[in-house]
DNA sequence: CAATAAATACACACCGTGTTGTTTATTATG
DNA sequence: CATAATAAACAACACGGTGTGTATTTATTG
């Protein structure tokens, strides 16, 4: 396996079969890709693609590493403390730092966050990036926003439908064209998660 | 392609692939498949699978095409002008007789839909069950709950969340292993919703 | 029991996979 | 600067699943 991350051709090669990657998922969906596919779109050799990679799921797995370790990064940039953080990004008052920082990372990297998120995408990674909201949510420590305590419904149900609920409004912005600024989205995920989703639709309580 | 809806050759060889598609997904995965493992499974000649099908995806959207009309059958049966539905379950009060329904759907069927709605499920699925409630909930038509007025945050995020927050609770009922009822599960879903999760979750507004 | 239709057995070309041995490019050293 | 050492890129190969076609056997219906 090729390690050098200096070597010119270790930096080019990797790029082609991460550029190809991305643009297949959203002509074909990833599941519909090959190898052989990624690496006639790269222009390399497909034995050389198999000297980075074990397969495409290996290749998918690194980028989405990569992507998964940034997150983390901008969680932890704005609540050191790690885990308050995700709905408690000061519920009422703007401007919402960790979601702004979150939708515009997301922004950035739209194109390969709508590849592995969009219809097309790559299902165990969006499963990987409900877990961690989950862990963020419900998990085992101190810092766990929902506490077995106090709750009129199990916790876990309640993880799970924020997880999956804010991941939802995500993949609805990246599809229908990211036409609202981070900033503008940031408020509309607090607005329906403070309020409700009833109430934010304008209904009475 | 054999038709005969009545021959027991058919039934027979339909309910063997079915099963075997089944077990098959839960064990490695819907994209890891191929036609023969679920013909060595099913016992049968892999030239048969080819008379009723075309392909494994063929397969799988019969299946899912059954499953989408038997939940469009029940959101019917409950509110016969179809619509108002999902969130209008009178919000309150017990005991919630759609949700109810869709959740005993689910647990009569838990087999499948767990595979599926699974981590190792069909995305493609996932989504079709996404649009359908987003469509319920957002689309086109006079009944439609989530109206473009009075409302905080722009009604297709709203959509968004509330239909895929729905998904994920879902989901989490069927892979930690069903242990709550359809009523009680009922009653968790229309208390998130109607609560909102910040409420639900025991935190003061 | 005859007619019919489904299931099987077998064979074929095709394509993607993953591996092996060879060639070519980069780098480090005398 | 030249050249050996190193490692990346490439070409060729064997394997397994796919989809299709055809002849044959087995089961169902009238």
């Amino acid at each position: 396996m090729p390690g050098s991350k200096t070597d010119l051709r270790v930096i080019r090669t990797k790029e082609a079969i991460r550029d190809a990657l991305i643009e297949l998922i959203d002509e074909k969906g990833f599941e519909a890709i090959t190898v052989k596919d990624i690496t006639t779109r790269a222009k390399i050799n497909r034995g050389t693609f198999y000297a980075h990679y074990q397969d495409k799921f290996d290749l998918m797995t690194k980028c989405e590493e990569e992507i998964m370790l940034e997150m983390s990064r901008i969680v932890k940039q704005n609540f050191p403390s790690v885990i308050d953080s995700l709905e408690m990004d000061s519920p009422t008052v703007p401007p919402f730092p960790l979601t702004v920082s979150l939708f515009e990372y997301l922004n950035k990297n739209s194109d390969i966050m709508k590849a592995v998120l969009g219809p097309k995408g790559d299902l165990s990674f969006q499963t990987r990036l409900k877990e961690f909201m989950w862990e963020t949510l419900y998990g085992n420590n101190p810092n766990s926003m929902v506490k077995e305590e106090n709750f009129l419904v199990p916790a876990q149900y309640l993880a799970s439908y924020m997880g999956t609920a804010k991941i939802g409004v995500i993949q609805q912005w990246l599809n229908s064209g990211r036409k609202e600024s981070p900033q503008e989205m940031a408020r509309i995920l607090t607005t329906i998660t403070v309020n409700g989703p009833l109430f934010a639709a304008g209904l009475k309580k």
